[in-house]
This record gives C-alpha cells, sequence and structure tokens, in this order.
DNA sequence: ACCTGAACACCGTTCAAGT
DNA sequence: ACCTGAACACCGTTCAAGT
C-alpha cells in the first residue's frame, strides 16, 4: 500500500470553501459532495462539519467569496460595470447563477443579498432617480441581471468551447424554427438572432433598455 | 392487517403528474420524493418508471401542466396579464420559480420555453417594437418576470399566512436598517419600502418601467 | 481543539418476477 | 401491457473514539 497522501496545510474553513469552488468549477453543480470534498481534501466528512455547520452553509460562504471579489469598492463603469462584474463571476462560474437565485430567496437578509442589491442601488442613486422608483429600479436590474447572465451561462455550461456553443445555439434556433408557424411566430421570427447575437452586446442592450425606461420616467 | 388501499382509477401519466404537483404544494420543492409518491398512489416505484421516464422529465411535465393553464391562447389584458398570469401561477405554486429558472436555462428548446416567450413576444409585437428590438425586450421582460414573481413566491414560502408574511418581511426590513450605514446606504434607505410595498403593485410597476424603457427607445 | 471513519436514514433508479 | 417490491449505488449528516 503507498503511504497517505499527507497534508501539506492544516484544514481551515477557507481551504475547504476553496476546494468547494473548484469542484464545483470543474464538475457542476451536481459534482459537489461530502464526498468528493473528503477525497480532494484527504480527510473524513467530521472534519468538514467541524468547521462548516452543512452543505447550505458551505455554498453561502463560496457564493459571497465570489461575489465580494467580483464586486470590489472601487469598481468602475457605474451600472455597467457592476452588470458585467457579475456577468463576468457567472459565466466563469455558472452554478453560481443557481446559488444566487436561491440565496436570494432563501436568505434576502443574508450577506450576499445585501451585497448585490446596495452595489446596484448606489448606481441607480448616482443616476438621480427619484426615491419612491429607487427600489423598483434597483429590483429591475437586479433580476434582468442574473436572469439574463444565467442563461449564457447555462448556454455556455451545455456548449463548453467555442465551435460547441455555437452548434449549440444553432440547433436552438433550429428547433425554433421547426415551430407550428400559428402557434409561435414570434419565437420562430426571433430565432435567427438566437443563432447571432453576440452574449456580452445583448447583455448590455437589455441593461440599457431597462436605464432608458428609469430615465422616461423621470421627467 | 387492513385491507391494502385499493386504488379506485387506473395508474396513469396524468394523475402521476397531478399527485406530483399536489404534493410540491403541500409539502415544497424537498417533499417530493419517489417514496412520498409511491405512496401516496398506493404503489411501487417501477409503476411510475413505466409512465414516466425519471424523476427530470416529471417535474417538467408537472411545470408544463401549470404554465398551459396559465397562458391560455385568449388570455386578455396584453402585457400585463401575461406577466399577471406567471405572477399568480409562481404564487400558488412556489416551486415554479426554480423550476423554470432550470427549465429556462438546461433545455431552452423544449415546450415549456417557447410557451413563455412566445406569449411574451406577441404582446411586444403588439406594442410595435422595431424587429431588432423585439428580441431584447422580450428577454428582459421575461427575466423580470421570473425573478419578481419568484421572489416574491419565496418570501409568501417563507412566511405562510398574511399576519406571518408581515412579521417576515419586517423582519428582513429591520435586517438591513441594522447594515453598516457607511457600506449600505441604500439599502437602508429602502429598508422601509420593504417592508411597506404591496407585491402586485410593486410586480406591475417594474413591468410599466420596462414598458417606458422599450417605447423609450422606439422614437 | 481538531480530526477519523464507521454508521444511519434517505435518495433516484433498476430489474427480475408477477399478472 | 402494466405493475410489484427487493436491491443497488449514492447522498448529507452524526457521533463515539482518537490525538
Amino acid at each position: 500500500m503507498p503511504p497517505r497522501t499527507r497534508r501539506s496545510e492544516a484544514l481551515t474553513r477557507q481551504r475547504i470553501v476553496d476546494a468547494a469552488i473548484e469542484l464545483l468549477d470543474t464538475t457542476g453543480d451536481a459534482g459537489l459532495t461530502f464526498r468528493t470534498l473528503t477525497e480532494r481534501l484527504a480527510t473524513g466528512p467530521g472534519a468538514i462539519y467541524w468547521h462548516v455547520a452543512n452543505k447550505g452553509e458551505l455554498l453561502a460562504a463560496a457564493t459571497e467569496a465570489l461575489v465580494t471579489a467580483a464586486l470590489p469598492a472601487d469598481l468602475p463603469g457605474g451600472i455597467h460595470g457592476v452588470a458585467l462584474g457579475l456577468f463576468d463571476a457567472i459565466s466563469a462560474h455558472p452554478w453560481l447563477a443557481t446559488q444566487l437565485a436561491t440565496q436570494l430567496s432563501r436568505s434576502p437578509s443574508k450577506s450576499v443579498t445585501p451585497l448585490i442589491f446596495e452595489a446596484i442601488g448606489r448606481e441607480v442613486r448616482a443616476l438621480d432617480v427619484p426615491d419612491g422608483d429607487q427600489f423598483i429600479a434597483a429590483s429591475a436590474l437586479l433580476h434582468y441581471i442574473l436572469g439574463a447572465a444565467g442563461q449564457n451561462a447555462a448556454n455556455a455550461r451545455v456548449a463548453g468551447s467555442g465551435t460547441e456553443r455555437a452548434e449549440f445555439l444553432n440547433s436552438v434556433s433550429k428547433a425554433w424554427e421547426q415551430l407550428d408557424p400559428d402557434d409561435y411566430p414570434f419565437t420562430r421570427a426571433v430565432a435567427a438572432q438566437m443563432r447571432e447575437h453576440d452574449d456580452r452586446e445583448q447583455f448590455l442592450a437589455g441593461i440599457d433598455l431597462i436605464l432608458a425606461g428609469i430615465t422616461a420616467r423621470e421627467r
């Protein structure tokens, strides 16, 4: 029998969170289990539970770490900067989309929700939106950003590389074009755009559309 | 031993889907398992697998049934009608929010995605949005509707009854008010609105904001 | 204080066997 | 064709025992 792998560093909460992120990135949502995690960290489940209360807390910690990194206090670019910061984080870590949705709804007073809401709200305020409209404007931006970024990440997750991605979008586009013309005129009409669109460009156009609505109401 | 409960009707795919919906409604996302489902249907797992390929397909079928019911062909009220149709469906079946998010991202060519996209797109077209902007306008509305409705359903899910709900929103609002004034000025400022807001009203205001952006770009 | 690893209750799914 | 129910591989979590 080969000698047991010896851990080079002591087990810490931070090391566990890092390993979890790596596992989620490489093997996807379903890839993180306490079995795979203990294997990677060369330890037993009990050791992990000493540092972390349960799987939910572990996922929350992983999510918070990435969101904090994506939204530094000195982030430039106004609302577009915030939107792209989250967009890129979700692109790099597709599982974040699902996590953020659950965290937002299950624990709206916990760290990650105020973190994102504040970053968006700060920029909404900078646009001189009247007080009564700020909550709605920030909510609309929040939901659009998370939804659109998640959608895009999902496409990337299914597709993998660049050419695979093109193939995937192409197959979706084709499926849409084959829908019943009477029942699905709109979906058929935009099928071509589904194939050709540039993600970031499309994403930012959506932001601008919402911003146009915000400033239109200002007057 | 009491005589085994005899099924009154034969097992069909429809009956299985109905039982799954009922189970999800009464016990939540985690309440639907093949154990609870076989118990309710007085059968074994093999019987269910004869009618349904796997749990994913069962969830997809349940989702599609409710969305189809929520968006009939003759639905009145324009885009507000579509938005409220989905809002109410998600309010009545909070687990729908998560399901729709996964379905939308995992299988964008399967029935439920075109169903919703078409309903929204039809109304976008009716607003005489230029061809090049229709895809983005429909996407923005889609993400906002699903995100905001899901958020609201999540509040309702945690809270239960009306007074419980008020208590829950109150506790979130209070938690927001206790955030660091230097780091969270915006979130603190809108905390009061979080407590007082009317869901449907707020939800429709968000729709109108996006619509304002759509028509503002038209000119 | 920190870690080990066997054990528990539970899950989705399969499949030989029945009718 | 339709259903039964034991069995399989896997999951998150616990806990007595070690250092």
